[in-house]
DNA sequence: AGTACTTATGCAACTTTATTGCATGAAATA
DNA sequence: TATTTCATGCAATAAAGTTGCATAAGTACT
């Protein structure tokens, strides 16, 4: 992706531009997966781990990516899409996990229903398909 | 629970019968929340952290309790409450997480939209949601 | 009950994943 | 371009989970 936009997005998130913030951001900006520390570790071995580690903390602190909950046990990130902000993510698209190639993908285009229990106060639902996806079926 | 009833799972299962998985199968059943593997750390003390392990492996593949994805990176587990079988879990049910008190609540009345996508095979769907639980609301 | 077989446990060591402190180097602001 | 602020790399550490192996305990059979 051209370098300004990704300065820009960086400069909209307060966040400093550095090379590898902004390698970091085109490959987040790139990939169609959820993204997980080890791939970034392997993709960006210029880069120490630590700098990674803190550059996935200041995305996600500042909203450019969220987190994604996966029972695996390490976690794996995926840009935001809608409007989120550094007080309160909000995405309600599905995160779909293939259970053959591993990856995992945002749908932005399915929207997770509205649920309401008593007694409870909701603040955001996560829906998390396991299947097969749509490159593996094919 | 009752000892007989807390062998009859573990035979059902085809699991030898011992104290370390007696104690934390009453555990889960007591439980009204999602359980880490440092809270069985701490619970159990006087077994190994290596038998606390593999205790929930043997769990979980013969399909007593089951992982709950969570994005904090650490897993957490909870009982199986429908029809689960070692070879396909299926949790049609909701699972809660506070952000108060940071306890995750399975909700088995509350059950997951299905949902069908052009091109994916679905096995299964998990809805998470963040919120304020009943007791820390009151 | 006793024996043989199978599996679980505890210990030690190790791997992987993630965090912290600190000195240095680079980015932003004026 | 000087000054301040923050990011980076290195080293060390912490936390989470796994593996191998000897021993102990559970199960099945007679």
């Amino acid at each position: 992706m051209e370098l300004n936009v990704l300065k820009g997005i960086l400069k909209q998130h307060d966040l400093r531009i550095t090379d590898c913030r902004l390698d970091v951001l085109d490959f987040f900006i790139q990939s169609e997966h959820a993204i997980s520390t080890r791939a970034l570790e392997t993709q960006f071995g210029q880069y120490d781990r630590v700098t990674l580690y803190r550059t996935i903390n200041s995305f996600t602190d500042s909203g450019i990516i969220h987190s994604i909950p996966d029972d695996s046990g390490f976690a794996r990130y995926g840009l935001c899409h809608e409007t989120c902000n550094p007080k309160d993510h909000t995405h309600d698209h599905v995160h779909f996990k293939c259970i053959r190639c591993g990856q995992i993908e945002c749908l932005p285009d399915h929207h997770v229903p509205t649920v309401s229990i008593p007694g409870y106060t909701i603040r955001n639902t996560e829906l998390i398909i396991n299947g097969i996806c749509k490159s593996c079926n094919s």
